[in-house]
DNA sequence: AAATGAACCTGTTTGC
DNA sequence: TGCAAACAGGTTCATT
């Protein structure tokens, strides 16, 4: 479900609903999500504003007043909506934030990969979930050269390496497929294969579906929607992403799909080199 | 060091 | 129809 652009939308979607409203308490019905859901949330955020909403590769950064950061990832199958406080909890409706605007954040994750942290806003990247990532996409260097370079002494297919979040962050396996298949790359191509004219093409393809499905409001294949419970469009535009047997509007040939390190990746052997 | 596969978990779709 | 297998947007860990 969520990438970078549906993380973002969320991010765009909720700001101006929650920003200047204050947390008035945390509450955790299920606290087992990818890493244990700490017991003194309400402790730390209760009576604090929401002063931005912020993002960080796939993580949505909620800063509060005080120097505190609240930090939502909402792993494959997670949702983060703002409702009112008087609807019901709803399967899997695992942590919510009670604002003093009577609102709820809520955060639903059937399959619990989801994760939520209290971190000290001045000291997010060096917490050992960002210490390690790579460069923001829609971010200034984010280009053919950066590519080229982060990929030296490296022979792994193109897929994978657009999948690392140690070079670049937020292109999951949906986007992966799609810049591929605007760069015209195959995408078990070797990274050491790559020259310096396809790097760019490919750099700019990446930012190119990225913005383009942030425009768009994401990509709902199932359940994903913004904060105010709103589906995004850009499964319509999708050309490759789930449409094995399907004809490829460009060619006109077959998209395939193949696994690559346990992923779906899908292209158009016609239009892919 | 780099690359691959498995694991985490539940729900839905596919295939026999 | 019923059941089991395959598969799903992410990340991290263990193993070659």
């Amino acid at each position: 479900m969520p990438e970078l652009p549906e993380v973002e939308v969320l991010r765009r979607s909720l700001g101006p609903l929650v920003v200047g409203d204050r947390i008035e308490r945390v509450r955790a019905w299920n606290r087992s999500l990818r890493e244990p859901v700490s017991r003194s949330l309400s402790r730390r955020w209760a009576g604090r504003r929401i002063e931005r909403l912020r993002r960080r590769a796939k993580y949505l950064l909620i800063d509060l007043e005080g120097g505190v950061t609240a930090v939502v990832h909402l792993g494959m199958s997670g949702r983060f909506t703002l409702t009112p406080s008087g609807a019901p909890r709803q399967l899997h409706e695992h942590v919510a934030l009670y604002l003093a605007s009577g609102q709820r954040l809520r955060l639903r994750d059937p399959r619990r990969f989801g994760l939520v942290l209290a971190l000290p806003t001045d000291r997010l990247e060096v917490d050992r979930h960002f210490r390690h990532l790579g460069i923001e996409p829609l971010g200034e260097g984010f280009d053919g050269a950066y590519l080229a370079a982060a990929a030296r002494g490296r022979r792994a297919p193109i897929k994978s390496f657009l999948l690392d979040g140690r070079i670049v962050v937020g292109v999951g396996n949906i986007y992966a497929s799609e810049a591929l298949f605007q760069a015209g790359i195959h995408p078990r191509r070797s990274v050491s294969r790559i020259s310096a004219q396809r790097w760019q093409r490919l750099a700019d393809a990446v930012r190119g579906v990225l913005r383009s499905a942030i425009e768009q409001g994401g990509t709902t294949l199932n359940d994903f929607t913004d904060g105010a419970g709103e589906p995004g469009y850009f499964q319509v535009s999708l050309s490759v992403y789930d449409r094995e047997g399907e004809s490829c509007d460009r060619c006109g040939g077959t998209v395939r799909r193949m696994v690559q390190s346990n992923r779906s990746t899908f292209y158009c052997p016609g239009c892919q080199r």
